[in-house]
DNA sequence: GGAAGACTTGACCAAACGGTCAAGATGATA
DNA sequence: TATCATCTTGACCGTTTGGTCAAGTCTTCC
């Protein structure tokens, strides 16, 4: 409730330690959150994930909250870091390529980001709905730019620019948040060299073909 | 931790007052356990927005985790009913369509299931794990098949059938549970006529042109 | 090496919550 | 209308949990 959020600590004057045990215990609790929920959570939990003492966790973070809005702004930027990649100039089909390539590694690599940020948005977002409504807004305006000037060009069908955002959020985070549900089906998870290959082979002809375009030649070498 | 699930409630003689109380107290532990999850929600805001005092939800609930499981497994049935419609003896196009189409419809209808579900299976889907296990497991290589023999019968374009089905309930249940994303950035819901025909005209293109097909005509009069 | 701060912890507290219970209100049945 | 089972509730209890505090330990820097 207390709405207000910052985009990332810019706190300097941080000791060694307290660099560190910040970074441990925001660590910690983005595993914990992310599985179990903000209520579902305990700051003992996570204090003892991170290998200290409750009373010490609470040296760092004053509150709960505080930790849990630490943790949001801790992975907000990363979090949409790649579709900020986005350029107009570039092809699209390569564009577009590796924006899904960066975001099926972010659902393999960093699965309980991806969590807790659904999470958020399922309680109805009630931190981050002004950056939701600003940063993301603004971030979201720019790309469906880029898209329609692609479309204009002729270089891509013409889709509702925002829907394709969506729908690419939607299936490449779908493989981390509903992973269980996966796992369950398959028995495979993006851990799965193949599995994860094959899936993201799927996203990719989906949304190219989508905007009439060819899979690019095989390597998507960015890292 | 009780690790039973049974799929529908049978219990059969119940009287008119228990049938009636058992349905709004469902109905409302649905509401707020899908916008708090499981921990956050309380027996007494359930009870309080069912109209009730919380002994008496008590009376009708053993405990909250028995209420929690009747309320998942109440949305269960409803909630693979469409998948189980497919049937490979029909054109793909349309199958697809219509499948789609309901999917969008719960989607936009029955947003509180979807994020009941969302919930569950994000924290590691601990009460529903052996039903998609078996019951899941069982209708998804049933349709897997459905979709293979498309292939086979050269209708459609060969996509890894089961990827298939996760990009569709992906981006159609991601319409119900990023909602307040959606709307935060948009301004929109599905609850816009227009947003969701343009909504679900994207997912049915995406789908469609991904398999080599051709939309449909117009009406998918389907109720 | 010692003083001043930074760091760490166990004991403790108040509030919230899930669940019980006994007692009263209401409905069905004859 | 009398009887009995069903339904409903407020009072209450034990536990859990977020957060405080005072007292100790370790760093750092002169």
């Amino acid at each position: 409730m207390t709405g207000t959020m910052t985009k990332a600590k810019p706190a300097k004057g941080l000791s060694r330690i307290q660099e560190k045990n910040r970074a441990r215990i925001i660590q910690a609790a983005l595993s914990v959150f992310s599985r179990q929920g903000y209520s579902g959570t305990t700051i003992e939990a996570i204090a003892q994930s991170a290998g200290m003492s409750k009373s010490n966790l609470l040296y760092y973070f004053r509150s709960k909250e505080d930790l849990y809005e630490a943790a949001l702004a801790h992975i907000l930027d990363v979090w949409l870091a790649p579709l900020r990649g986005l350029d107009a100039r570039n092809d699209p089909a390569v564009e577009l390529s590796q924006y899904i390539h960066q975001k099926m590694k972010m659902s393999a690599e960093l699965p309980a980001e991806s969590r807790l940020f659904a999470n958020e948005i399922l309680q109805g977002a009630p931190r981050i709905k002004t950056v939701l409504e600003t940063d993301l807004k603004r971030l979201v305006d720019d790309k469906t730019g880029v898209i329609r000037q692609w479309i204009e060009e002729g270089k891509i069908a013409p889709v509702d620019p925002v829907q394709l955002i969506f729908s690419i959020w939607a299936i490449t985070q779908h493989y981390a948040d509903f992973e269980p549900q996966i796992l369950a089906v398959t028995g495979k998870t993006l851990g799965d060299r193949e599995f994860r290959e094959e899936a993201e082979a799927t996203v990719l002809r989906l949304v190219l073909s989508g905007l009439g375009l060819a899979v690019p030649t095989a390597g998507t070498s960015v890292a």
